[in-house]
DNA sequence: CCGGTTCTTGCATGCGCATGCAAGCCTATC
DNA sequence: GATAGGCTTGCATGCGCATGCAAGAACCGG
């Protein structure tokens, strides 16, 4: 009477099993799914064949041991809420899985630290990391130099350590934003930013500012909302509360100016343009709908993805390469959200851009 | 001379450099990082020292060779632009994170067969599949069964073979949805569909027309909008130019409900619910904005997700338990895009949900 | 017909870790 | 003080595959 044996238990074929049948060595097989490998065209033919009658297909991870890359990219990505987020994840790994790599997904807490769910990652011997939407610790830094892990920041970058980074112009962004603005005849600018210590923020924010203080502006009005809807929504109210309210409002991203505009018309019945004019950034999403209409200095996520994909391949192949950061140019998307000033936009395919005047001639 | 070594080489500790400065052997190194094995409380602090002093971390990869567990959980996601599913994504990586899982992410395109990306996925010898917004060839879900991979569809059924799901209430949903708009006094009513072949416009569709044919109502108009924003305002347009224009409009989910009211409010000055009533169905993102305000059948995420998650984790622990297709039930949260039937509106938590009249007792 | 090439192939080994087994050690018990 | 039992530990092995090496096969030109 045989033991009965739990079905469950239904291993896999390997390489040795199709080997046998096959009558070659387990090298020959394995050659066979190499591509590029030295076999002949008829042995290759019998392996397969063997392969295909065993429903066999070779182990990545035992691939991996030996091979030692894992063809897997780690990705973090938080604030999946924001649309410009789940947009570059999508587009990321589709570009990344047409280069033969996989996406091991994390998502850190906001408020937590991402650092031991990076430490995991680490653990799979990932052959790169992104980091979509947290910032690296220094220390984290270190260890993935240390242990030759290509880091690239998108839509960050980070002042503890020097890691390749894909950014939008996010500087020029607020600069340009600050003078659409004071073009467009406003007195009392307002700022809503993210994250505190998100490069993003800092350096729209450091834009806007700068570009007004160095016109002789005063500076405007800030609150923070965090990059979240409900947070951004209280800054708004609190804005819009004040007595001396603001007459535009730039938020650090698409995101939290929809939150603005909501809470704008609904709560406080102002029109937008005509009571408050609203400017964001990422030209994304919902923003672009026409409830919405908002004026937005555009990241290109096309492009950035592009620069991502082509650049962690890169630090791959090259994992001595210097670091860099790459800045992909974006421009002031013109739509309904902000008065517009007399003169400046420019139509640029099926869209409005706007540009200062004395640009005009480039 | 000695010869120079690119740095780049810089290998990772292994468990034997951690035994060999710790004076113990391999074993000890991995029975320390083994929860719950037999090491003396002093010889796991001697390891662990040494593994600081060498920045060792296990290797993950090789850990899963031998046990054969990956504690990879495959999940295909596709259309992220529909705010439910990047919301998906982000709680189930988190539930799963929890458990010790990491999910490989898979964007099948949303035109191509996902199988080729799948079969990749296998590779990886995944402990699991999620498939959150993929239908499963019947070949591929014969191939798992046989590999053993439990695999989970999420918030979609497959008629082909007897895969385990988990999704809201598709089919009560629709009926609802029917109920309300004949009680609210709607003449003319339409549906959007989604993708054609997905279950969960067909269920949704199948219990809306299901309960107009039962009460002896006209056949609704129809359209398609394939899940896809652009494709449900072109629906939305066909719909809303015919000479017998529908009052009310059933989208098979928000993400095309809101292209809906884009277009009946922007492109035909409609007004909604006066000229015009809108119910979506997930109840998510941007339609909750006060904008949307959208009436919606709600898909409540945490529930679904929390059920997938244990689904997964049981699934795994015993791949020979039977398929089960677990139906998470959600209310009609009533909003201000479709106008409100005379009763049966019934305040809930700080929401405010519709239930026919003949429920009320309960 | 032979030496030299170019292709193929199998052998042996190792990637880094987990684990069954048996040996060693320590404590408790009588 | 002897024995049984429980804890720890190291040894040896194997997970499934890739790859350097050398042997063999096929082929070429002279």
């Amino acid at each position: 009477m045989s033991e009965v044996r739990p079905a469950r238990a239904h291993r896999h074929a390997t390489a040795s099993d199709v080997a046998r049948l096959a009558g070659v060595s387990q090298s020959a097989v394995s050659r066979a799914f190499t591509p590029g490998a030295s076999i002949a065209r008829e042995t290759r033919a019998r392996v397969e064949d063997a392969a295909r009658a065993l429903g066999y297909r070779p182990n990545a991870i035992a691939r991996s041991l030996t091979t030692r890359r894992s063809r897997i990219i780690g990705v973090a990505a938080a604030y999946l809420q924001n649309h410009f987020y789940p947009d570059v994840l999508e587009a990321l790994s589709k570009g990344l899985q047409a280069r033969g790599y996989h996406l091991l997904l994390f998502t850190p807490d906001a408020a937590r630290d991402a650092d031991p769910l990076l430490q995991e990652v680490l653990a799979w011997q990932v052959d790169a990391l992104i980091l979509a939407s947290t910032t690296l610790s220094s220390a984290l830094a270190g260890q993935c130099r240390a242990a030759g892990i290509p880091v690239l920041l998108f839509n960050r970058t980070s002042r503890h350590a020097d890691v390749s980074s894909v950014t939008g112009e996010n500087l020029r962004g607020g600069r340009l934003i600050a003078e659409f603005l004071v073009a467009g005849g406003h007195q009392r600018l307002a700022f809503i930013a993210g994250i505190e210590n998100s490069s993003t923020s800092r350096d729209r924010e450091a834009g806007f500012t700068g570009w007004l203080a160095e016109h002789g502006h005063a500076p405007p009005l800030r609150d923070v909302g965090l990059y979240d809807f409900e947070s951004a929504s209280a800054a708004a109210r609190r804005l819009l509360s004040r007595p001396d309210r603001p007459d535009a409002i730039f938020a650090a991203n698409d995101h939290m100016a929809t939150a603005v505009a909501e809470v704008a018309r609904h709560e406080f019945g102002l029109r937008i343009p005509r009571d408050l004019s609203l400017v964001g950034f990422d030209d994304t999403g919902p923003a672009r709908w026409p409830s919405f209409s908002l004026t937005s200095f555009a990241q290109p996520l096309r492009p950035m993805v592009d620069a991502a994909v082509a650049m962690v391949c890169e630090m791959i192949e090259n994992p001595a390469a210097p670091t860099r950061h790459q800045v992909i140019p974006g421009e002031l998307m013109v739509r309904g959200s902000a008065r517009m000033p007399p003169e400046g936009c420019v139509s640029r395919a099926d869209a409005l851009v706007w540009r200062p005047v004395r640009d005009q001639a480039a």
